[in-house]
DNA sequence: GCACAATATGTACTTTGGACACATTAATAA
DNA sequence: TTATTAATGTGTCCAAAGTACATATTGTGC
């Protein structure tokens, strides 16, 4: 047993031996919200053993990258986007997850507003697809992209983060359905106005819906001191549940 | 920007070349509850830049070992436990955070009972610390503890993880204690004990504290379908908040 | 047996969440 | 012009959970 333990100092001993050898990449799971759906940017994999497969963004992390940067780069080099929020979610290490070697990757997600951040021209495989009707995906992408969701729906019911997929001004009813996007659920619509109000998020900016074939809605948009782009925001002292 | 893009198809003829040199490591973060504080393992570092300061116990993942195997084993191998609570918290990959050359870590933390877990007495140099008493710590193993210890304070509120940390029978009390030492706040007695008989986690044990220098409270233990070893168990569907 | 210290329990108030009904507004069609 | 329609906007009642707070009880130890 102690003879199998790898003691700090014998590292650099022991560099480009055994250890290091592992390669590490980010997986990117970007979520959009686009008529009523939530939405997860896909492309069909061009990897031999996967061909066709709806694939997750992602790269290998540069040399001389940090792992937190990279998500951004990929997000600005892949899809053209740029402050985006973003949140690490999980690390997937499977010796067999890769066919190519041992690829261990660490899974990201973010949220962005399709009308704001308007996908490159050039690139024609990216595809936005409907999270509620992919099944297979490329390598363990599946797995990757339910922890994500989950993690997702664990966070927008105590922060204010679904703003990031709607425009600047929204109505409570745009931001009602997202919700039942996101969760899979329906809600009743005057409770949700009463949580939201009491919340103290919004800002109502005296300002209506055009265009919409009924009645419009009062607009709004998020208060400006809770914009936030993936750093931990604590809105109140969380209550003690125990 | 598009040559800069390694497609998936690539990696094979890059392999060993620039990107196959990242060495991945697993850094554990074992919390005890001992002496009503709450403790975390720690040993003096051996490592030449760090000479003397706490270091998290932590190992390089093993080229045939699944990074998720990996936590078990080192703590099986460094501390002698076994099926103990454990869950992954964050990956840590600044290009300079190891001095030796680019070794990320993914850290877990897990919650051992000192009382059923001794240290095996070789390891001599192991150290069970107070979490409130630790302040410089070698690496960014500090961040490391306060990103676990922030995950923790989350995770006790709504899940029954904590009695990992405690014998199978306990008193209300000491369960106050320990809730009061990982949340670092004072609970009322009364209220507390309201709240822990609504969430319907303990059974009666019908017996009652011995050697105890004042009245003996009633014991309690974890109902046995809530005792978990990491997996995430939902108790219940999740309110909406929103 | 007496003081002490910790256990055990209950009540009133406040806050939050959930079920539910009705009036109002603007677009549209008759 | 008017009636219809479909959505917005608001309020009430009740249940559940959280918070503040007081008193009786039991065993220890002097």
């Amino acid at each position: 047993m102690q003879k199998m333990r790898l003691k700090n100092a014998e590292i650099e001993k022991r560099t480009h031996l055994e250890f290091f050898k592992i390669a590490l990449s980010v997986d990117c799971v970007i979520f959009c919200y686009d008529k009523k759906q939530l939405k997860v940017l896909v492309f069909e994999s061009d990897f031999e053993e996967y061909a066709g497969m709806w694939s997750l963004i992602g790269d290998l992390v540069q040399p001389e990258e940090d792992l937190e940067e990279a998500p951004y780069r990929i997000l600005r080099e892949r899809a053209g986007l740029h402050d985006v929020y973003m949140e690490q979610v999980h690390t997937f290490g499977h010796v067999d997850r890769h066919p190519s070697g041992r690829v261990i990757t660490t899974a990201y997600y973010s949220l962005v507003d399709i009308k704001t951040h308007k996908l490159p021209p050039s690139e024609t495989n990216l595809h936005w697809h409907d999270v509620n009707d992919i099944h297979k995906m490329a390598f363990d992408h599946k797995m990757i992209l339910d922890t994500c969701l989950k993690r997702l729906r664990e966070k927008v019911l105590e922060h204010p983060i679904v703003f990031n997929l709607l425009p600047e001004k929204f109505s409570l009813r745009e931001l009602q359905d997202l919700y039942e996007a996101i969760l899979g659920v329906d809600l009743d619509r005057r409770n949700f106005r009463k949580r939201i109000t009491l919340k103290n998020w919004l800002v109502d900016l005296n300002e209506m819906e055009e265009d919409v074939p009924h009645r419009p809605g009062k607009l709004y948009k998020l208060k400006n001191q809770l914009k936030s782009n993936g750093k931990n925001l604590r809105l109140k002292p969380q209550k003690l549940a125990v």
